[in-house]
DNA sequence: CCTATGTATTGACAGTCGTGATTTCAATAG
DNA sequence: CTATTGAAATCACGACTGTCAATACATAGG
């Protein structure tokens, strides 16, 4: 696996002068590093990231009790999860009687995707 | 922030009897959750994302000392995300006498991207 | 009211993570 | 060789994570 490098040939400084040219670098990606890394952590489990692969097939269709037996954890654990992927503004929920509904938020998924693509 | 749900009206279940029909679960998914999910958590640390953000429009031109400066970080902390990098297989590196250069892995974020997208 | 059911929270625990100080390794210049 | 520089590894430590058991909360039925 190699990729072309175009590399400038460097020596070794002359001591105490800073060892390259600093990169320039927009600091105003700093948020939106951050707003993505949120999102990226809240999926980087697979659990997680199954639950939200879930809630985009079937969109409020599915309560909690029907997402718990899809991975052999325990309710506690799955509502920890859930709570995490809401906290990370990934999904949201409504509740109908004992029931509770999650879904993923419209666009959540955004930034990140053409980020990545 | 409200979605259209579809929902089956549901009663309370007579005891003993299982909540819900289980949703059918596609097993195969179980690699591709994990595989996305170690990217997605390599990627869910900002400094990690910016990284990676500057490798994609540096590739192969940016030594570590020229990254160290960029985050307020020590020079080790640089070199600790580098490798967590690595070890997900995002990015790799080569060494070119004093200086390493890192760059992101061809077509590592496709799998993600494809599934976010 | 009381009871049962679905969901959320709390407490506890082992394991992992992010960071820096220090050390070690690698490679160049003299 | 020695000295110096860039990069990686090691050690340590506080903070956070994923998990479950137990408990609490919310709602519906009787």
């Amino acid at each position: 696996m190699s990729v072309d490098l175009a590399l400038q040939p460097k020596t070794k400084r002359p001591a105490g002068e800073p060892c390259c040219e600093p990169v320039v670098y927009p600091d105003v990606e700093r948020e939106k590093a951050e707003r993505m890394a949120t999102v990226a952590k809240a999926l980087g489990d697979p659990i997680r990231l199954q639950l939200v692969d879930v809630l985009r097939k079937h969109a409020g269709q599915v309560c909690v009790c029907e997402l718990v037996p899809l991975f052999d954890l325990s309710q506690p654990t799955v509502s920890h999860h859930l709570k995490v992927l809401r906290e990370a503004g990934l999904v949201g929920s409504e509740r109908r009687g004992l029931w509770a509904y999650y879904y993923v938020v419209p666009g959540a998924l955004a930034e990140i995707a053409v980020w990545l693509g």
